[in-house]
RNA sequence: GGGUCGUUAACUCAGUCGGUAGAGUAUCUGCCUUUUAAGCAGAGAGUCGCGCGUUCGAGUCGCGCACGACCCA
């Protein structure tokens, strides 16, 4: 237990004085009839002045957020999950008793309040309070009512104080859970079903990350969390669903950053009979419908840049960005020797086993994600770095794969899904030789997921979408951890 | 993993050359029935992140550690 401080014993007082005085602490009785943002509207005919007996008479509660008390009557804020409004207590309303209870009240109590409407004469909506309810007495003192809350590390480990005192930040998780809503929504009504898949794998597969280890005692099996659930949907489409998403937590046992928390909310979705072109055209209608809906506008601002999301978007090939936006020349990425000696000139370091396609991506990153400012997608990206996506039937060294990039940051990744299971195996098989020095990784070959291609796979398409940074675009979060509600951090020291 | 910066009252922050720990808000007491960052008068409130060192003396200087932020890999 915390060592109380002065603050934290007056305030244990003033709870044991109420309490003597018969008054519930944590009662449960009050019940608000009204919310706050319900009860504005019926200010909007009320003219500065006393309450008469046709006046509107209300009920609410919520949290005091500024309390000015005077001798014998106070001015209050009260805010509710709607919004916030002032109340005006007088001792000749309340009574004696009732207000020589509230002058043992504090800011960041909870209390409920029953009273007519008016406006004072400064032109403010107050409640007229007739009567008052401590409804939970606040044994901790709020943050300045001023600056508010802006140390970070406790916004983030105490963040029910940062959604008490900080609006903005309350306002930013509505919307997020308004996209997530949307998106389903936009899902379904295109024919999508949606689907649970285990989080806890067996064999870790559907991207290269190195996962989470757990532990099953009755099956006396190591398990792992989930770093994707792509093998197990498309499973789904070999079981004849032909249009599935799942929107759900992904589990990475990587570093911490601004982009990145080790768990993180991904949907995925997959057509079937589709390619990662109907891809492209149904991520354009769906996220700039998205911001239409969440924004109000298809063009938003993103950390003072203006980002159009208007379609159609623009579409490269990586070789035509590296060109077009990376200024590099044609005729050095047609020669795979000349890619590598570019690659290492620009200070890049390539595993032994990369290849020219492993040098472009990154090169990519290097030259030209950040420049991605407006929706773009980059398509045709290397065999060599996509292992789950078809070859391009023209040139197969390249794949039917797009990301998506905006604000130079990668929004959503797709492709047209490899259904050769004698493909997929080679490739697995590959993938593990190359990482089989990277014991963290634990490159295992999910054999169910290749027998279940050798029943057949329609052909489909497949796609991800990092949720969490979808929100941070349409919320102007420039950290990850402004749209997580409850961030990792490191343990708080004792 | 590396670099830079930060950590002082419940909150937001000052703290000079190394010499008794400061302000505003919040809290407490008194006055105050239309305030709104209410006001006036007074008061209390600190393990200066933790540890070691240098020094007569460390919030301040040095080293190490913890946590956080930003940048880099």
């Amino acid at each position: 237990m915390d060592e109380l401080n002065q603050i934290l014993t007056q305030r244990r007082q003033k709870a044991d004085e109420l309490l003597a005085m018969n008054v519930p602490l944590y009662g449960n009785d009050f019940r608000p009839t009204d919310h706050i943002a319900d009860v504005l509207p019926h200010g909007e005919e009320i003219r500065v002045g006393e309450p008469n007996e046709d006046t509107f008479t209300c009920q609410v509660a919520g949290r005091i957020m500024a309390l000015r008390k005077f001798g014998k009557a106070s001015f209050v804020h009260i805010q509710d999950d709607s919004g916030r409004i002032q109340v005006y207590l007088a001792r000749d309303v309340v009574g004696e008793a009732a207000y020589a209870q509230f002058k043992k009240w504090d800011l960041g109590d909870i209390a409920g309040f029953r009273g007519k409407l008016f406006k004072t004469k400064t032109g403010e909506l107050t409640i007229l309070a007739d009567s008052i309810t401590l409804v939970t007495k606040s044994l901790r003192p709020l943050p300045e009512k001023f600056h508010g809350l802006t140390d970070v590390e406790i916004r983030y480990r105490q963040r029910y104080v940062d959604l008490i005192v900080n609006p903005q930040v309350r306002e930013t998780f509505k919307k997020r859970v308004e996209i997530i809503r949307l998106l389903r929504e936009f899902l379904s009504n295109h024919g999508f079903l949606e689907v649970e898949t285990p989080m806890m794998q067996p064999v870790p597969g559907g991207a290269t990350a190195r996962p989470f280890k757990t532990y099953h005692n009755s099956l006396a099996m190591d398990l792992y969390l989930r770093v994707a659930p792509e093998l197990y949907l498309k499973r789904l489409l070999v079981g004849g669903f032909e249009r599935v998403f799942e929107v759900n937590r992904n589990f990475r046992n990587e570093g911490l950053s601004t982009r990145h928390n080790p768990e993180f909310t991904m949907l995925e979705f997959y057509q079937a009979y589709a390619t990662y072109r109907d891809m492209m055209d149904l991520t354009e209608e769906m996220i700039s419908w998205l911001a239409d809906e969440v924004c109000g506008s298809m063009e938003i601002t993103f950390q003072g840049q203006t980002v159009d999301l208007a379609p159609p978007w623009q579409r490269y090939t990586l070789e035509e960005s590296l060109v077009e936006i990376g200024n590099i020349d044609p005729a050095v990425l047609a020669d795979p020797v000349k890619v590598m000696e570019l690659t290492r000139a620009k200070g890049i370091q390539l595993a032994a086993t990369a290849g020219p396609g492993k040098a472009m991506t990154e090169l990519f990153e290097l030259l030209v994600e950040e420049k991605l400012i407006n929706p773009t997608f980059i398509t045709a990206y290397p065999t060599e770095v996509s292992p789950l996506a078809r070859r391009n039937e023209k040139n197969p060294a390249v794949t039917d794969r797009f990301e998506l990039f905006i604000t130079g940051r990668e929004i959503a990744n797709a492709f047209s899904e490899l259904n050769d299971p004698v493909d997929q195996r080679n490739r697995f098989e590959k993938q593990i030789a190359d990482r089989g020095d990277d014991e963290e990784i634990h490159p295992v070959l999910d054999e169910d997921f290749v027998r279940a291609l050798e029943y057949g796979m329609p052909p489909a398409a497949g796609e991800g979408i990092g949720i969490d940074r979808l929100v941070m675009l349409l919320t102007d979060s420039p950290s990850i951890r402004d749209v997580i509600l409850f961030p990792h951090l490191k343990p708080e020291k004792k």
